[in-house]
DNA sequence: TCTGGGGTCCTAGGACCC
DNA sequence: TCTGGGGTCCTAGGACCC
């Protein structure tokens, strides 16, 4: 029987994810300027109140700029910052391109995100070789087939695995074995540890926890008796406690599909809203069928002027997945739900997914239904030989809406969540 | 011309049933 | 007249991740 302790696990995570991607396709095509050099970020546009940074170079990270702030803020902290809009679809490409590399090294990877995947080693030593040797060379191949360059963690779990590969950067590879973790992880500040946030913190402050070290020593019943069930997880975490297995996983154990936007302006009537809304279930519907599910949940979120968000859900009698029959779902929700404040983003998200094929037909189910499936079916694959754009609904014709909202592109990936 | 968009999981409270 | 308690489902909101 194999030990959890015995385990090699690998975190492969993209240094500047979307800025390397952006620097490396510029770089192709004949820009002498790589734009992990200078002070540069990745950003939307504040015109169209996207203005945040996605991603930030070293450079400009040493004149405090951070992920997640506005662009505005960034200026300020830097005159002469380069700015470029991001490319969803040349990341889907990158990410794609770096897990083939993976594939040769192992059978077992999981995917977390566009930019990062955990990747288990345990039996491919005697392909490979030791662990940190194979790692050297899974992030040389990387940087010289595909021009940017990755960190690796490896430890014997895939908390530490991802703790180690964020310790130092960029460019390379590092080890947090459970005998390292004194001397490597309990240094850092508390907020350091995955899955202590914004919230959590101030918590951890109050009850005089300010380093990793401080929360794996504080008394684990008294942690658990203040957060709860959070609380008992963050402090094994913070001993390197985890067990989760590296999951193989494809988009089947995907839980739920959504799609929001922000508008570029402020949306005042119930006309606008729903056809904003049409357009993200178009997608969020397409998506849905893409991966052959149907959905019982469906929920609407708004979020206004003020930036106060809400939201209002209705669980189905029977499974969806038409667009027909989800938007006057979704129409319905939004007209229960809104003050009729002003309105800056709205979103569309189905959950409680269920295989489409042998879906449970309800009593009340009409012929209508399976034409509206077999509407959507030609219409899908429509789009999928001509384009998103070449079959839209009338209404979208002089709106200025675009007629399909959000989606991450073909290649929809799992995301990981909060439990490993 | 300040504040994105994609996810997962947990909790609390109320309804409802026995 | 007094006011059980357990279980499950549903909903809204908030925490965290990238």
């Amino acid at each position: 029987m194999l030990k959890n302790k015995d385990r090699i696990i690998f975190h492969i995570d993209v240094n500047s994810a979307y800025l390397s991607w952006e620097a490396v396709y510029r770089l192709q095509q004949g820009e002498t300027i790589d734009l992990r050099e200078i002070p540069a970020v990745v950003g939307g546009d504040p015109k169209s109140r996207h203005g945040i940074v996605l991603a930030k170079s070293i450079p400009a990270k040493q004149y405090k700029i951070q992920t997640g702030e506005t662009i505005y803020s960034a200026l300020q902290k830097c005159k002469d910052l380069t700015i470029v809009k991001p490319t969803y679809d040349l990341y889907i490409k990158c990410s794609s391109a770096m897990m083939e590399v993976l594939k040769s090294y192992s059978p077992s990877i999981q995917r977390f995100s566009v930019d990062e995947c955990f990747l288990d080693y345990t039996h491919m030593k005697e392909h490979f070789g030791e662990p940190e040797e194979a790692a050297h060379r899974i992030k040389e191949q990387i940087k010289n087939e595909l021009g940017f360059t990755v960190n690796i963690g490896i430890s014997s779990n895939k908390l530490l695995a991802k703790m180690a590969s964020d310790l130092i950067k960029p460019d390379r590879v590092i080890t947090l074995f459970p005998e390292e973790i004194p001397e490597k992880m309990w240094p850092l500040p508390v907020e350091e540890l995955f899955m202590v946030g914004r919230a959590t913190t101030p918590k951890l402050h109050k009850l005089g926890i300010y380093t990793i070290g401080n929360l794996a020593n504080y008394d684990v019943e008294h942690i658990r008796y203040r957060l709860k069930s959070y609380g008992l997880m963050i402090w094994q975490y913070a001993n390197g406690i985890e067990d989760s297995m590296v999951r193989a996983g494809s988009h089947m154990d995907m839980k739920g599909i959504g799609n929001s936007t922000t508008i570029s302006f402020d949306v005042m009537d119930k006309e606008t809203a729903h056809m904003i809304l049409l357009s993200l279930v178009e997608t969020v519907a397409m998506r849905l069928r893409d991966a052959l599910c149907c959905c019982r949940l469906v929920a609407v979120s708004i979020k206004n002027s003020s930036f106060k968000s809400y939201s209002h859900q209705k669980k189905l009698f029977s499974p969806i997945d038409t667009t027909n029959e989800l938007y006057p779902i979704v129409w319905d929700l939004f007209d229960e739900a809104w003050q009729g404040e002003p309105i800056r983003n709205l979103g569309v998200r189905v959950s409680e997914l269920c295989s489409n094929e042998f879906y449970q037909k309800s009593l009340f189910d009409h012929e209508k239904k399976e034409r509206y499936r077999a509407l959507d079916t030609a219409i899908d694959a429509l789009r999928l030989r001509y384009g998103s754009k070449s079959i839209i609904r009338a209404g979208f014709l002089h709106s200025g809406i675009k007629p399909l909202t959000g989606g991450v592109g073909a290649d929809d990936y799992p995301m990981m969540g909060s439990i490993l």
